[in-house]
RNA sequence: GGUCGCGUAGCUCAGCUGGAUAGAGCAUCUGCCUUCUAAGCAGACGGUCACAGGUUCGAAUCCUGUCGCGAUCACCA
């Protein structure tokens, strides 16, 4: 039992013993730093059960938490809140718990429970991935690692975009421009090849509708028109039909693909244990429709295109099936739903990690699902997230305003490097080793910057002002461990001596307090979803660490035993902040 | 127009199931490098928590309305 749930079980029973009253909860939180004591009980909410003056029920309430709780020494009551002091001894103890323990914060997963299943990324096969997905795969990996240290089985996964129109653009221009260029012979990784086709088919599309309408077309007839745009909807029939020779086409340009995105992925460190692709899951969406439409939990309209109503829910009609019979978007993600548990029956719940702007999608395909029976369909979560807006607007890649993922990964790379020499920071290594480090900084700094805003808001990403280095940032926490590291290195002590008592200033009685906060925080970011919340426990963490060694020399200590719990106290903050940033995916150097 | 989300310091953002004097970083100003690493620390300055009501011992937080910004309302994905 933790202490919080001691003195919550004891403030219930002071109130019954005292007043006959039962209380149904208990506030508890941190004591403010003016005030004396390390918890406070807050008073008012009491007052509902029991009439009387807050400060006369605080007092009474207070001494009987001494009396009855060995690690409450004294108390003391300010208006309505009931500040209580904490024994020294309990948070030493606390801290030799903890204290060698690199597992501290994760919970042990419970045996048969139900795994979640995390998607993200869901990239297109014909651009290559931009700073937007960059917010998606992060927050996705993130949330993945959270819920995976919150104790629950969880699958990576990622949907793939693989069918449609847009594929075989790309495909249509390569063939006719292409002159058989591959990702080796132009030295291009596969995915900006490809995505150079695709803008190239936008050139001609754009060109030849100029000349139609030059030649007296309206713009209307000229987009539908333009040859480029027919023969791309020709090789589209010719995919749907299975022509042997555009498929082979298709499966190879999509290799090169794939193959530059899992660079992409490597360098910014998330992975996948599956992947989906539409022109996979597309079909047994279409069978799902048949057998709900039997059910009656949709219906055929006279053309022929059937529905889901849901207008008991405040909703609108919604489409599932086209007149023609062919799949839409939501037929699609029925479909890979169902896949996903057909592989994997031990899926308890799902969370897609996807832009904002499809909140009503998700709305409505979590009601089908729900519609059709499926147990799983209690647990969907849509991660939403907001849009990341350039100073210029909003990122458009036919105009060439999007920021490239390779890109960007690379220039933060290069800012470490560039910071890292003004200061010196790390004179004497190899350019191999710098190079290394300033991988990992510059990708620190560009993960931890996106994870810290709240995955509802919208992102402002000002690329020439590049990413700070400075205060609430990634190197900040990274240099605070490497700073921990260094400090081991040059001491040298028994870990195994053991710490009788000593006296602990506020500090580090701060320090332990925001220890204590993690398993919780791990808790709550895994219920609301949110990276931010768990990053922002970190820099607070940081900064009390940080301040705390700042103003106390540790060689200057005053006996051995303050300077072992020191010690020990930078290890187990250093494990700590460790494991708690890497639940964010960002790694941290040892030396920077 | 309907629906959903957002609005907190000059800027970028925290602020938990309502609790004490609303917190960080950047920017501006003042101190601090013989000890572990100054990518740091200590401090100053900076607020009508968009606005107006309501709920109650108590509201940035919950409810209603107004304004502003964004998204969405396709037989596109």
């Amino acid at each position: 039992m933790t202490l919080h749930q001691t003195i919550t079980e004891k403030v219930k029973a002071a109130i019954k013993d005292l007043y006959s009253a039962n209380l149904e909860s208990v506030e508890l939180q941190g004591t403010r730093k003016e005030f004396e004591g390390d918890i406070t009980v807050v008073v008012f909410p009491m007052l509902r059960v029991v009439k009387g003056n807050p400060v006369q029920i605080g007092e009474a309430v207070g001494a009987y938490l001494v009396k009855h709780i060995e690690e409450v020494t004294t108390f003391n009551v300010v208006k309505g809140f009931l500040n209580l002091v904490i024994s020294d001894q309990y948070f030493i103890d606390f801290f030799n718990e903890v204290k060698d323990n690199t597992n501290y914060g994760f919970v042990t997963p419970i045996e048969g429970d139900k795994a979640v299943m995390v998607e993200y990324s869901s990239p297109n096969t014909n651009k290559p991935l931009h700073l937007g997905h960059i917010r998606n795969n992060l927050l996705g990996y993130a949330v993945a690692e959270i819920i995976k240290a919150s104790g629950k089985k969880v699958y990576k996964t990622q949907i793939i975009n693989d069918r449609g129109i847009h594929i075989c653009k790309s495909m249509v221009a390569w063939q006719k421009y292409g002159n058989g260029e591959t990702p080796e012979s132009t030295g291009l990784k596969g995915d900006k090849l490809v995505g150079n086709y695709y803008v190239k088919f936008d050139q001609e599309y754009k060109s030849e509708i100029s000349d139609l309408v030059a030649s007296g077309k309206t713009e209307d007839e000229a987009k539908k028109e333009a040859p480029i745009l027919l023969e791309a909807q020709e090789m589209l029939r010719k995919w749907e039909a299975g022509d042997e020779e555009v498929v082979k086409l298709w499966k190879t340009m999509n290799s090169w693909v794939y193959k530059g995105f899992d660079e992409t992925y490597k360098a910014l460190g998330v992975d996948f244990d599956s992947y989906y692709y539409e022109s996979n899951t597309y079909l047994l969406g279409k069978d799902t429709i048949e057998e709900g439409l039997a059910k009656g939990v949709f219906f055929k309209k006279n053309d022929g295109s059937v529905w889901c109503d849901l207008t008991d829910e405040g909703l609108d009609e919604k489409l599932v099936l086209r007149s023609d019979g062919t799949a839409v978007y939501m037929t699609q993600d029925i479909g890979t739903a169902i896949q996903r548990v057909k592989d994997n029956p031990d899926i308890g719940g799902m969370i897609y990690t996807v832009g904002n702007e499809q909140d009503y999608h998700f709305k409505v395909l979590f009601l089908i699902l729900k519609k059709l029976g499926y147990d799983w369909s209690e647990n969907l979560h849509h991660l939403s997230y907001g849009m990341v807006d350039l100073p210029s607007g909003k990122m458009k890649s036919r105009e060439g305003t999007v920021v490239d993922a390779d890109d960007l990964i690379k220039e933060m790379a290069e800012t470490a490097g560039e910071i890292s020499k003004e200061l010196g920071k790390l004179d004497g290594y190899s350019e191999e080793e710098k190079n290394h480090v300033y991988k990992i900084i510059g990708l620190g700094a560009l993960k931890y910057f996106i994870l810290k805003v709240d995955p509802k808001k919208r992102i402002l990403f000002d690329p020439t002002e590049s990413v700070d280095f400075q205060g609430n940032t990634g190197p900040f926490i990274q240099y605070t461990y490497a700073r921990i590291q260094a400090i081991l290195r040059k001491a040298d002590f028994d870990w195994n001596h053991p710490v009788k008592s000593i006296v602990l200033d506020e500090r580090e009685k701060e320090l332990i307090k925001l220890l204590e906060t993690y398993p919780e925080t791990i808790q709550i970011a895994a219920k609301d979803l949110s990276p931010a919340i768990i990053a922002n426990y970190i820099y607070d963490l940081v900064k009390a660490y940080n301040s705390f060694f700042q103003n106390v020399s540790i060689f200057g200590a005053d006996s051995d035993a303050e300077k072992i719990f020191r010690i020990q106290l930078s290890g187990m903050v250093g494990a700590t902040i460790k494991s708690a940033f890497g639940l964010l995916g960002v790694d941290v150097p040892e030396r920077m």
